[in-house]
DNA sequence: ACAAAAACCGATTGCTGATCGGTTTTTTGT
DNA sequence: ACAAAAAACCGATCAGCAATCGGTTTTTGT
């Protein structure tokens, strides 16, 4: 386990997923939002969004009263972490089991994240062959 | 969320593991495996192959009076289970995830694994052009 | 029928996320 | 400066799940 095995609960996730459409929110801005899907207090809304920041996943600022809060990962990093935190419990490597759920994902894959994810393979190599020759 | 979205704990993993490895084995046998890392009592294995059971990981056979577990789901088929459950309780796609995950993991991927994603890809895409052309 | 082995059952513990209401602190309008 | 409003802060509860165990029942082999 590198270092902290990052683990959301769904109403941090809903949360984070505001905060990445609309960049920074306070916990009465996002009460607004999350309300009318999931029937919650402010109390509630304002636990998940102290618990993502104790968590590093969000930074703080205190604008006059309330704290303001932002995203300090993006969603595709925090996605990582989370895929990270699932397959390090795992002996050894854990290359394979990106791999296989790569597999699992490609077989229903269109030619558009083919292409991205073979130029990601290309720019790797290339950094290789860099490092080689240097 | 497609159907049941996994989820394993610490043991169930180690447990796993050993079944990957071994084929199959009955839950004394098992025990002995893992008590020497962990100090466990044989009805806590117990416990956690049958909820490995009960969570379609597992199948199970009475060989004479014991159980006897052997895997169902390919060590692989379980990891990509667990990715995507982490993954899909993000708004869309999750093919965002996945990539991001592996950008972050190809950073330090080798060349063998380079190579195999590659191919990967590679198969994907001639099994897409073969269904525009048959 | 009996002893041993295993399943089965139920209970407890620990952790974590979700949830809330009440109290204190801070801010702000007048 | 003061009162009202808003927010933070605090602590508590609840729920789900994995880990853990000991005791009871069932099965089985001889």
């Amino acid at each position: 386990m590198s270092e902290s095995a990052l683990n959301l609960g769904d109403l941090e996730i809903a949360v984070l997923e505001q905060l990445w459409a609309s960049g920074q929110m306070d916990a009465r801005a996002m009460h607004q939002r999350v309300c009318s899907s999931r029937r919650i207090s402010l109390s509630t809304v304002q636990s998940a969004l102290e618990r993502l920041y104790r968590k590093g996943v969000l930074v703080r600022e205190k604008v006059s009263h309330a704290y303001v809060y932002a995203p300090r990962m993006a969603r595709d990093e925090v996605m990582a972490r989370l895929v990270e935190a699932a397959l390090d419990r795992f002996d050894g490597r854990q290359a394979d089991g990106l791999l296989a759920a790569f597999a699992g994902y490609a077989e229903r894959a269109d030619e558009v994240t083919l292409d991205r994810l073979e130029r990601l393979i290309a720019a790797r190599k290339a950094a290789l062959s860099e490092r080689d020759d240097g």
